[in-house]
DNA sequence: GGGATTTAGTTGCGGATGCAACTAAAATCT
DNA sequence: AGATTTTAGTTGCATCCGCAACTAAATCCC
């Protein structure tokens, strides 16, 4: 462990890499205890929640939901037939489908939400002082930035 | 988003989330890259390195390797397969498994080891000064004894 | 001591996901 | 305009992983 990567950098790394997969894993269990669909499909109704129009084309949305075009695809298969999303073609551009939430998506969102939130201040926010909470999204904003 | 999750902390966790996908993607596509096993391995063995004897119960290295047991039987299967750790029953405890890190295992963790470190400086140690990786060790130091 | 319970690990099964190959459509090049 | 290349999305396949059920061994309890 030479270069570039110091102790206290790695002693980092290591809390955070088992923080990150303890509180995961309790908020899937949380999700999946009350009869919920998981993280990911809350992350692809949540990116299409945000965007206008509550629509987006499908590799912009496997960017942004964190999956790959193949894994995104069958996301969008499962959702669709959930009836949470609507698969429609682009009228300028035939290769492009567009993904685009549906009000039954949008409830669904509001159903995922009090149990996410409630795991997220449970597991995560309740150990993070306000300051600590910004100096945390300083941080690992700038992290995202560089795996742009 | 009302009880006990400030925007802040809301805030914080998005970043935290997004950049331990994009970290650890990105760390998996190098180790791919260069023809060495994932992560999973990795921890697994490191585990073992860390453990006196260089053993430890099976279901001891699912807890430590973030796996449920049946996930950790099928990485000490492959494992095993490829001389990396032995399966030693225990003489005490007829029920309990040992798995052993093998020279060989030792080896490919220090093959792993410096593609490993060369990602975590990268997309992540960058980013942080001395004190922020100290701030980040404190605080997720915390939340996993929060996750317990 | 012998049956019931608990514990450790494994196995059957299904779900999630990525890579590579594929199809179709658009853009580019000549 | 026609051929080539690039782009968007899907599909085949393989891998990884967890839950629930199972087996075997230890412990508990009477």
């Amino acid at each position: 462990m030479k270069p570039n990567l110091p102790e206290t950098h790695l002693e980092a790394w290591r809390k955070y890499y088992v923080s990150f997969w303890r509180i995961f894993a309790a908020i899937e269990v949380d999700l999946a205890a009350a009869g919920l669909p998981s993280l990911s499909w809350y992350d692809a109704l949540y990116e299409l929640y945000l965007a206008p129009d509550r629509r987006m084309r499908m590799s912009a949305l496997a960017q942004s939901a964190l999956l790959s075009r193949s894994g995104l695809t069958r996301l969008v298969d499962k959702l669709e037939k959930e009836r949470l999303i609507e698969r429609r073609a682009c009228a300028q551009d035939g290769r492009v489908q567009h993904a685009q939430l549906t009000d039954k998506g949008v409830a669904v969102l509001r159903k995922i939400w009090p149990v996410y939130r409630a795991g997220l201040a449970k597991y995560f926010a309740a150990h993070l002082s306000e300051v600590e909470a910004k100096q945390v999204a300083a941080i690992f904003t700038r992290v995202i930035a560089g795996t742009q």
